[in-house]
DNA sequence: CCTACCGATCGGTAGG
DNA sequence: CCTACCGATCGGTAGG
């Protein structure tokens, strides 16, 4: 009768992590502490292992997942469209779209990398190279094409990416623009950057 | 004769001011030690306090006086120039200028204002509020000229700005871009950005 | 899930 | 500039 299966939460491992999620973002992956998860989480630090392997797998998990997702989401936007200028928009409105909407993996990306072990840091490093050359790819495309002009593709798509990724930073779910519509204007922006700018109506 | 004076090197704080801004770029502040920046400089890590107060002082020196040096740029970069689209492209190239020829800082100050304790960190974010904020008016004067076209300039304003931070991400001084190159590409990045884009020779 | 505890390392001080 | 040392905290383990 009151056989109660020990406390198998599969429910606090994502607690766990979410917990991770949002302090690593806070304050970087040194800069936080076990204890301080297992405090959001309301457990003891030694009971973390119950969930997790290691705080370096912690980090790892939310760093690799979220790199593999920017690519796949990249795959998908990009799939059968022809025209460079739309395969540019749709590749940076998804990924300012995931920059807005997943804005602390993003930031836990882009900051804490470097704390990431051998062999997960280049295997992320090399899912992000692919990823920026596949967005660069497309514009070189388009310079062929003759609907881009752009005097150096390389420093085009850096500064496309980096700005969007940035919207993690400053992005407020609150304010007054949507992800959505952040993320529609960044494609904007890509499209005017690389001098193929529809010139659209705008409050002058 | 032998009357040396106790080894009083004002050239060894430099030294340590410079490892820690080394040190504090690669791992971060958080991942680095008061041990890892002594053994750059070939001393103990009790010695250190003969040059600096504490390791929070070490990154308040860093991140004040570049941030402050940011502002100084900006406000020497437009002084007395009236054209908004000349203003806005002294601004950027001056911004940019500084992520790539100052990268340490600049990653520093991106990454580490959260570990900056108060009253600093409000000084430091009000600071780049003000310069952030200062972009954005030149925004609004081109629209307001009818020179730019902006759909919202504080969108604009935090996209060109990141976009130049973020050079300190992945400029190489060894590679084939000058900073100098590539802060006016950023320049011209920002006018195409805003609509007022001279539609450049490129390569096409 | 806990308490008790480990060795290592942290920033920093005492005292010369 | 050093050695010696401080209390605090770190990630993680033992053992239940």
């Amino acid at each position: 009768m009151s056989h109660r299966a020990p406390p198998r939460d599969r429910a606090t491992e994502s607690l766990v992590r979410e917990a991770a999620l949002t302090l690593f973002a806070q304050r970087g992956y040194h800069g936080t502490a076990l204890r301080d998860i297992a405090g959001e989480v309301g457990i003891r630090t030694p009971s973390l292992y119950n969930h997790i392997e290691s705080k370096q797998e912690l980090l790892r998990g939310i760093v690799l997942s979220s790199t593999e997702q920017v690519w796949a989401d990249f795959e998908a936007a990009v799939e059968g469209v022809a025209d460079a200028g739309e395969r540019l928009r749709r590749a940076v409105v998804t990924y300012a779209l995931r920059a807005a909407s997943h804005r602390r993996e993003a930031l836990i990306v882009n900051r804490d990398v470097a704390s990431l072990e051998e062999p997960a840091r280049s295997e992320v490093m090399a899912l992000r190279r692919r990823h920026e050359r596949a967005v660069r790819e497309i514009i070189i495309e388009g310079v062929g094409a003759g609907v881009f002009t752009v005097r150096d593709p390389f420093l085009a798509s850096f500064g496309i990416l980096e700005m969007c990724v940035s919207i993690a930073r400053w992005f407020d779910p609150a304010g007054p623009l949507s992800a959505g519509q952040i993320a529609a204007e960044h494609g904007e922006f890509a499209l005017r950057l690389v001098g193929a700018g529809p010139e659209p109506s705008a409050g002058a």
